[in-house]
DNA sequence: ACGGCTGTTGACCAGTTGGTAAAGAATGTA
DNA sequence: TACATTCTTTACCAACTGGTCAACAGCCGT
């Protein structure tokens, strides 16, 4: 077998591996798993914290996709679809099983994925997707998220990955006739759950001068 | 220090010791977190499975509160208060560092708390919660719980426990001015939302025969 | 066949790990 | 004081851990 091909080879093999047991497993066992013997791996990899290093990069920094952002802000699709779209696909990247259970070793011990990770949500995603909400709500401030819109967010949110919890940490499928993991309709009902209970949010506080001068409503 | 002093002094130790390290965290450094040789520790339990498993029951065991469902099932409480009294009670015993980090590290190894914890749920707590979400939705039917209410369900308790999640796991707070974790008035805006998107859910489908002969509703 | 290069391995090392055994402090009791 | 009981520690062991090193096997061009 080529180096490279070796490489990865270890590399995948690892991801799975330490996804399973944590990143205090033995790395004989690791080399056990892949079929090779741990001086091998040390040939690849010149320390453990190396190759966790790799593995870590490998499931985290590859699954990032842009189309995320470019779908929430594209201009023609109902807010509820595209929402549902958007979850669905996060759903699909994110909420696999090597990523759920690295993410939660991560946060366990060093938190070195999560301290990228969460950045890259809240600067990323939960803006867009309050500024979606807000539009569904029919406003269009573009005030600070509030912590009311934040947290009912994170709702959303936390009840979606919760599912990744319950099947990939859990073992637990809580309800026998469950529709199938990462099912649209499942998605869709928690988006659509989320988007009947933002609409009776208080509207963010306006700055001073109004910020719409385009379209003015009846003033109160 | 007499016997049952310092048992009661190392169990505690190792609870928060193996809620911040995981269990497979070396009891010489346990020992050294408690002020005490690892082999005192051996002292008091024969092996560190014995002590892991006390530590278990420590946590998980003690916790398990029979008000809750007593709160449940009170008849004079309006269904939005009740929830959110409800899920305040329940977010301050069960959010706790402890037991949030304990539970995945169990979840993620051995699955022997997550276990004997969601059975739990699932019996004593989720009927009863439903049954007080369609008692909001002014349908009091006891047909069991669809997959939609009970996903809408989970969309709202993991929202509340990954409030915890992102405290003591992930570290981040992800919103500045975010009110104090476990504030009740956050609580209550997620039973809101979960109440106000579970009205526009489809009833449950009835049996055969109407099972509320009481007050008959116009027959469609 | 030769030497060099690369992928792979077995044997080994120092430090760590769960766990043990025996010896020391503390305490009470006669 | 002497003795027994109980709490605590020091010294130790066998197995395991991350990591090293020299050797071996296969492949290449010459």
């Amino acid at each position: 077998m080529s180096a490279e091909e070796r490489e990865r080879h270890i590399v995948s093999g690892a991801v799975s591996f330490f996804a399973e047991h944590g990143f205090n497993a033995q790395m004989r066992d690791l080399a056990k798993a892949i079929g090779v013997t741990h001086t091998l791996v040390y040939h690849y990899f010149t320390t453990k914290q190396d190759l966790v290093d790799r593995v870590f990069h490998e499931v985290f920094e590859g699954r990032w996709n842009p189309d995320w952002e470019q779908l929430l802000d594209s201009r023609d699709i109902p807010v509820p679809d595209k929402l549902t779209r958007f979850y669905v696909e996060y759903a699909r990247t994110v909420l696999t099983r090597d990523f759920v259970r690295i993410l939660l070793f991560s946060g366990l011990t060093d938190q070195s994925i999560t301290n990228r990770f969460f950045p890259l949500l809240g600067q990323r995603l939960f803006p867009r997707l309050i500024r979606e909400t807000r539009r569904f709500r029919g406003c269009t401030s573009r005030v600070k998220t509030t912590a009311h819109e934040h947290e009912l967010l994170m709702g959303l949110h936390g009840g979606i990955f919760y599912g990744g919890l319950r099947r990939f940490v859990y073992g637990q499928a809580l309800h026998p006739d469950r529709p199938p993991f990462g099912d649209a309709s499942v998605i869709c009902d928690q988006v659509l759950g989320y988007l009947s209970a933002s609409v009776v949010l208080p509207p963010p506080a306006e700055p001073a001068a109004p910020c719409r001068p385009k379209r003015s409503r009846t003033a109160r």
